[in-house]
DNA sequence: TCAGTTGTGGAATGGATCGTCCATAACGTA
DNA sequence: TACGTTATGGACGATCCATTCCACAACTGA
């Protein structure tokens, strides 16, 4: 009964999500998101509350995805592939940091930095992120370490701690100005400095045409 | 002749930095920072010209800090210490965002996360403080290649970038809400992970009662 | 002491901005 | 088809905010 929504909410999230993600919480209008979604104020507010509520809407859906891509990456293969994963996934993050040629970063990072100081809610929810993120490297760890590849005398939630910054750190550092090939050689010497045992071992770390790849993952 | 100031600009910058710092630029109001300074509008304008001038200023002292803090702590010392003020450094800078309780984070990638999209000013300094930092990351790491601490083979770009990445890394991850302990242990996992030679190598990686000061550094 | 110049504080201004309100539209149900 | 309910969109009100303006203060040099 009654009459049905006219847009699609995860339409209208995504529009939103453009608009905090340009120009920061308290940097985005209202009106812009009204424009940009096409949505009239009293659809908007009627919907989502009001602005805070809109962002922690668009917020939550956004760590809810970073950690999604890590599952994704991560979970759901045999040990013998966990190095893989690890590699592919540390790769992959650090090649999303380097494309990212508009200096936007992450909306995780953006939103943390702007408002965890005064939003107990961004600051929980992003804090929820980072040990989601910190137990799936975990677990990829041991099981490569299960499996072999890295030393079994190494701390796992040492390195997924240490990994977890390097993949965070090379958004930072992005975001900040340093050149896009030094974020891909940050993933080839982070990856090759762990301790890897036997058939493993590498050395990426020497001196070379910089910036190439290994060649063991995308 | 004329009158002549009657407050510190140093002062007047300590402020407005505290207000931008907690509240980010778009943020704070003018109104603040006249309140927070005992300045009126007229003296405030008067002698920054506007709110984007007044935080350029504040931005780059800020940035210019950074790297100062990195020169003090890198810089100025023989070969046989590159490698302890290194170490140093990194403890020091993971220190400061463990113990950043409030975590209003850097104001370095606070201003870069909210305006290096937008402010081709902010974008610009902070990638020139990267630059900076790098430089002197590398300068050291060399410095301890010299003298046979780290791996001659190894290369000082690539291993300055990754310790840069997880010195910002930690930061971002800190504002982000990851525990204290595990940014400490970050600093020990990174720095015991590096090639080093000889007497020089340890394994701070190593399982055991978990964020234990290895006693080589502050 | 007087004139000229610059600093000071706060009231005033004009535009922006959040959130509300309301007349109307679109649907299910009786 | 008539009615109750919810959605829509844009005008509106109240506030906020960056910046300007101005009357006055403090100082220097003549």
């Amino acid at each position: 009964m009654a009459r049905p929504r006219a847009f699609d909410e995860h339409h209208v999230l995504e529009r939103a999500r453009e608009q905090f993600w340009a120009t920061g919480y308290a940097g985005t209008r209202m009106d812009d998101i009204s424009r940009a979604t096409g949505l009239g104020k009293g659809s908007l507010y009627g919907a989502f509350g009001d602005k805070a509520g809109l962002f922690h809407r668009v917020f939550d859906d956004w760590c809810t995805a970073v950690v999604e891509v890590a599952r994704e990456h991560l979970t759901g293969g045999p040990d013998a592939e966990a190095l893989d994963r690890l590699s592919g996934y540390v790769h992959l993050m650090a090649e999303n940091s380097a494309s990212d040629t508009e200096r936007r970063g992450c909306l995780l990072a953006k939103g943390a930095a702007e408002l965890a100081h005064q939003d107990p809610a961004v600051a929980g929810r992003s804090a929820e992120a980072m040990r989601a993120l910190l137990a799936l490297l975990r677990t990829e760890i041991s099981a490569a370490q299960r499996h072999g590849d890295i030393d079994r005398d190494a701390d796992p939630e040492a390195l997924a701690a240490l990994l977890l910054t390097v993949v965070r750190g090379a958004e930072a550092v992005g975001k900040a100005g340093l050149a896009p090939e030094a974020l891909r050689t940050v993933a080839n010497t982070a990856l090759g400095l762990l301790p890897l045992t036997g058939g493993r071992r590498r050395r990426v770390t020497e001196r070379g045409p910089s910036g190439e790849d290994q060649g063991d993952t995308p």
